[in-house]
DNA sequence: AAACATTATGTAGGCAACTACGTAATTTGT
DNA sequence: ACAAATTACGTAGTTGCCTACATAATGTTT
């Protein structure tokens, strides 16, 4: 029935997407569902900046892992909302630092029970499995720190070619 | 230092996104550094179809549980390659039948010692971890479909109202 | 057998990230 | 102090999926 499932270790990002479109999905339609104008990959950026105003492009990407390109484009889309603002900094004038605007600092107070529910959830979930998604993930990011799965892939492919 | 990392289960789909975009990057390199030309986005529809052979565009995306336009779209991108080939049903004219070309059945023979790679280093990561990706993403799934994190959601916000 | 519902495919455009490449400002080396 | 390297930001286009809507063929009901 589910192909994918029996794939197993071969389909492992089928099977991510899998979960994280649901996600995706789950948390748009609380959005909607509430009447609140905040798209889902806004999130991590806006709570950066509330957390760390005054804050460059690139200090955004760097913190969260992102390229500097999609932080410029949700950056960019809030601040057409009115939600953030931005200055160039004074001292160096290739930097542009962004902040929450008076709306976005409005909004950020109105979504903090929101994301109390969506964490609460999220520990429900977690608990229900015997096994830790979170810390799974974790481990498999440190696993690929210590050696990529290219590296890994290419020295069985080697090692097959020198048996043959 | 990694914000994400810090806001746990709250940048789930984050962390899931990282760990998804680093598997496929990988994937990627793989082919191109082994000159075959294959997309990363082919893998399970091919994989089905030579499995599967004669299957119609929604027996390909119930399997592997895709849209159907998703399906529509890779399958055209690889008879445009050659790899596959398709005809219509004569008993049920909606229906399109999809078969590997022979172009295809010699790639996917090709390919058999590659995925063998792919899978060997995929289990080697998993035993790396003494937490299973895998199973712990089967078990979110289950935990999902016993209630959705939407639902788990909106009652967290409706009891908090009422407590207030 | 006509009207209606259902099923299979197709098209258009969205989404949340990405890569590749370019320009402007600052820093470094000689 | 000026050329070269680096850093910060920006633009354009890609990726691997998705949703929403449309069309054509088949099945069902009356």
């Amino acid at each position: 029935m589910d192909y994918i499932k029996n794939l197993n270790s071969l389909a492992l990002a089928s099977r991510l997407r899998r979960a994280l479109d649901e996600i995706q999905r789950q948390g748009k339609r609380v959005y909607s569902e509430l009447g609140i104008d905040f798209e889902i990959r806004w999130f991590s950026v806006f709570h950066f900046l509330a957390n760390n105003p005054e804050s460059t492009i690139t200090d955004i990407a760097h913190s969260l892992n992102l390229q500097h390109p999609s932080v410029i484009q949700v950056v960019n889309e809030m601040i057409k909302q009115g939600l953030l603002q931005s200055k160039s900094d004074s001292n160096d004038r290739r930097c542009r630092l962004v902040s929450l605007a008076p709306k976005g600092r409005k909004l950020f107070k109105k979504l903090q029970p929101v994301w109390k529910a969506f964490e609460d959830a999220g520990r429900e979930i977690v608990r229900e499995m015997d096994n830790d998604l979170i810390g799974a993930i974790a481990k498999f990011e440190t696993a690929l720190a210590r050696q990529s799965l290219y590296e890994r892939i290419l020295i069985r492919l080697k090692s097959k070619k020198e048996n043959d």
